[in-house]
DNA sequence: GACTGGTTCGGAAACGATTCAGATACTAGC
DNA sequence: GCTAGTATCTGAATCGTTTCCGAACCAGTC
């Protein structure tokens, strides 16, 4: 508190007191390996002194714990909590921390981070890599370090490192495989790519075949039910996975004439976005428009919305898992299920 | 990677070239202080030894410096989360740090923490503590560290550590000034107290009295406008601050006979829930039941909920500045200003 | 050849703790 | 009185860096 006097270490208390290092360290960690007495003595002087127990950066060096796990986002730290799914993975992975005694470090390593120093700097256990494009510099900066790590959502299909995430191209087939089953033949797929921007009009076969991340997978589980069958799908990349973004591709994917009667979404955060865009252009769901996200985040059951549901905090604590038990024997490969979850924002084709 | 071999360190790597450990630390952190060539000649050894880069923990030992922050939540964590104006203020934090180029930690300190590690086992450089109950026992572990601290909420008026809040009393006033002029005369105040659970029937006089935190500055706010004006305020504790809470607490309120006209509720959160509650009750909202919030989280405007706008992610960029620019003269106290945003969610009180 | 100014490099002391293998004293048992 | 055993405490090495201060070197000038 007195920053003016010397700061106060171990050794200082053990002169103090006249007693060793060693004795003072006891008196904190191992309470049975001195008489009470003593011990009092030692934290009486403590207090007197102005030291209030071990440093935590020195006694990290000496026991080589630092009782904390690193969390590395793909996304800029401020714009990830926009997206509510990835909030519920933050919730996932914070229960896991707390639940045994650690904190949980959140490193940026947003696109526009010009160097990987905070992955350098930081002192941690393991680290969790959320939702990272291949080759990306700060997957490359984490790697060097000695530390386990967990890979969740992408990239995926790195050697060596453990994984964790889910069916999303099974998933995505389920939704689709609803969709069309509706009647839909004319569907604005709209996309928030984590690896990189598209051309200005990719298509879904392009996406499918060339995105490797998560968006991919889901493109391909598109492609897998579409198959041969005669169906326009129109992509929009709104280049993050927040509701405002949303709304705006679907105002401009739903002026298209003619129009398409389905915009399904990459995520719920882009789809919350549609609902709203589609309110504003006075257009009912799903009579004009059926709307489907996926993830299944609190908002969309308030919403109404048909979407596909993924375990998301379970991917947190899954995660934190594997790094508290590494590998003794390769890669370690988790996939949690997805599930379809029909709601009201999803009807029949009304074509006129 | 390979965890067999003994850990590389950079004594090792300066062994391996024939140069002393100043030489190598030379090459990482001032490369012009030694010619390029052996810089080379030192990466090169490094990287065939496995060597990636100085120990971030040594470092900080060495330096006094974590390139952290931590934050220290009144909550667990993983309620946390749950909240979106807690979201909100994570997020601005999350912006400070990244645009300084440092890591956030998130230090588990909820109710159920039995002992305070957590915290006395943070490497950081400084502590924000965000909404904590006062004589908490996380808030006596940080104050004992050496570290600067900034407290965000509450409590308020600690002596001598820095503040970040909001006119919440004022913020308050503002809009049960707008609900009062509406006619009602029939309120429930739902609330969310960190600092205890109150007793079964709190009523708004011993909650303004007597609540030391955020709550308690509000609900003064309450009763600085109803001053002895005939109104009652029916006070339902919902223990946290999430829309499920809120809803079910609604739930009960709008069961009483007579029917409040008006719920007014301590977060946007709970009012959300609130929403839900009248929706499921068959209750038009603003016709049978107006209904209010506070903070003007994102989903608020949404839901066209009337409410009072506070900038809470601007409160964690304040805190992070604060603690980089430590006080020099007596406590800093930032309160920043909050507006009563009216939207269609209240209504003129119908009493029949 | 001594001196100067500028590079480049090395020695060794911190930084603040933990921990293992003893040393010391003291009690109990015979 | 002697030994064994237990409770209590200490010495010293170690974790992996950074950094101050001085030394070595080299070319050029008087």
């Amino acid at each position: 508190m007195d920053p003016s006097r010397p700061r106060a270490t171990l050794a200082a208390v053990a002169a103090a007191v006249g007693v060793s290092r060693t004795t003072v360290s006891n008196a904190y960690n191992r309470p049975d390996q001195l008489s009470a007495a003593l011990r009092e003595r030692i934290l009486a002087a403590a207090a007197e002194l102005g030291y209030h127990g071990p440093d935590p950066v020195a006694r990290s060096l000496r026991m080589r714990t630092a009782s904390a796990v690193g969390l590395v986002f793909g996304d800029s730290l401020s714009r990830a909590f926009v997206d509510p799914n990835a909030v519920e993975f933050l919730q996932g992975m914070a229960r896991a921390c707390e639940d045994t005694g650690r904190s949980l470090l959140l490193v940026p390593a947003g696109p526009e981070a010009t160097n990987t120093d905070t992955v350098q700097r930081a002192a941690v256990d393991g680290f969790v890599v959320y939702s990272l494009p291949p080759n990306d510099q700060h997957l490359a900066a984490v790697r060097t370090r000695p530390q386990p790590i967990v890979i969740v959502d992408s990239p995926r299909d790195v050697p060596d490192i453990d994984f964790v995430g889910v069916d999303d191209r099974v998933g995505f087939a389920k939704i689709t495989h609803h969709v069309l089953g509706l009647g839909h033949r004319r569907i604005a797929f709209l996309v928030a790519s984590v690896t990189g921007v598209w051309s200005d009009t990719p298509d879904v076969v392009s996406v499918a075949e060339r995105d490797v991340g998560v968006l991919g997978e889901r493109a391909r589980g598109m492609q897998d039910e579409i198959g041969a069958a005669d169906v326009q799908v129109s992509v929009w990349d709104c280049r993050a996975s927040a509701p405002d973004m949303g709304a705006a591709a679907a105002r401009e994917a739903l002026a298209a004439d003619p129009r398409p009667t389905a915009v399904m979404c990459f995520s719920d955060a882009l789809a919350l976005g549609a609902l709203q865009a589609a309110a504003d252009l006075g257009l009912r769901v799903p009579e004009d428009v059926s709307v489907t996200g996926f993830d299944d985040v609190p908002a969309a059951a308030a919403a109404g919305l048909t979407t596909v549901r993924q375990p998301t905090p379970e991917k947190g604590q899954r995660a934190v898992a594997l790094l508290d038990k590494p590998a003794v024997d390769g890669r370690r490969v988790v996939e949690l299920p997805t599930n379809l979850i029909v709601r009201g924002s999803t009807g029949p084709a009304r074509d006129d």
